[in-house]
DNA sequence: GACTGCATCTAAACAACGATCAGTTCACAT
DNA sequence: ATGTGAACTGATCGTTGTTTAGATGCAGTC
């Protein structure tokens, strides 16, 4: 070590330039790097700062609020999801295997994305009102679709979609909120299994229902 | 008014005892009324302790510190859920119907129950290392007892019951995620409906599927 | 090349929070 | 009556989110 490091600082604050440069990127990186390692609860606009090596009041300049950062990540994380729910839907053979598929890549994306995940499933970090950005449609659009192309290969009763994209959505929505914070991980040891094989065996639960002879 | 009132204190300090003979039940009951208005990051020991016209360092006598209150209204709300559970299964005429009304019975649960639901859904306030109550086990044994029911009663394969526990058990978790911070509540009224008339459909919708010839 | 506009950052401050600690009060069992 | 222990006070600490006024320096314009 040739340079005196600082107690608390990460960074060599001796050779930093008056303007970080990429101040608004790293916060986000920190954050979702926090969030996974302690929660979103542990996430300090103060903390950031100093792990970036700036004052506490720069990342204002970034995000009016901490809210803001957590629709920032929001965001990115729907987009991310989005294009997850796509790549399964692209190859599934037919709807059925669709939404079969499409609730193991909600799965998967939980498990690759945590701390968006996290971040996701916390209201108040998500209030529509203050940050648009958070309600995205764009998966729950693409879940009707997929719940109305069941719907005319006949795996799905022919009546009101709704309840069917509600179902599945909540589905997907209960098993990462039990995943991620929640006693998925230890009911699954328990039970000699994984959260990533249990989840690939609800969807195969399900659609053994939905491939069922209709009544 | 006869008597001068404290700029922000609920109550008459001045006739007000050196103990305050019910502290921990009122910190409790004061906590859900802030939580089902202003949700559980409104929560603050010191604003509780204010309202009952004690000191701040009063409640932390009653709780070790403010995870500990609202693990105790976890270990409330789980005592609350199972009844509703147990209700709803002893008046179901088969299995499958019980499994719908369990879906039905824990939406109003969450419905009742706003504050209770939305600790229970709070990753960092049911730690169950620091507290073993959140951890209750009886609302999922009785769901596998139902699934194990439906088993035998031919309306779910004879397999592992346990996807099937996880399936009805996110499929609850996740609905009341999406209502009571979430999207569905605006859903609905866009579509001309009420959360708990959606969730009669999306139990509608899951028994059908029961009731469908065997495969 | 000097000038200027503007986003970025600093420095200092404020109110509120969770939490701790030594001391005070008081109901109740002995 | 006595004294023990739970409930509460009063003071304090460190941390947080947020705001304000001012300093800095890059990107373009004359």
């Amino acid at each position: 070590m040739h340079e005196t490091a600082a107690a608390t600082a990460e960074v060599d604050n001796s050779a930093r330039p008056y303007h970080h440069g990429a101040l608004r990127s790293e916060l986000i990186a920190e954050s979702l790097k926090t969030i996974s390692e302690r929660g979103v609860a542990a996430v300090s606009l103060r903390q950031l700062a100093r792990d970036a090596g700036v004052t506490p009041a720069a990342p204002y300049h970034h995000f009016p609020d901490r809210a803001a950062l957590f629709a920032a990540i929001i965001a990115e994380g729907h987009t991310l999801l989005y294009k997850r729910l796509g790549d399964a839907v692209s190859v599934a053979v037919d709807a059925t295997a669709a939404l079969r598929d499409m609730l193991v890549a909600y799965a998967r994306f939980a498990a690759d994305h945590p701390a968006h995940m996290r971040v996701m499933l916390r209201p108040e970090a998500g209030d529509p009102a203050r940050h648009p950005e958070v309600a995205d449609t764009r998966a729950v659009d693409l879940l009707r679709a997929t719940v109305v192309a069941a719907q005319r290969e006949g795996a799905l009763p022919n009546a009101d979609p709704e309840p069917w994209v509600q179902l599945f959505w909540s589905l997907a929505v209960g098993y990462v909120t039990l995943w991620v914070d929640g006693p998925v991980e230890a009911r699954c040891h328990a039970l000699g299994t994984t959260p990533e094989e249990m989840i690939e065996r609800v969807g195969d639960a399900i659609a053994s229902l939905l491939r069922r002879p209709r009544g």
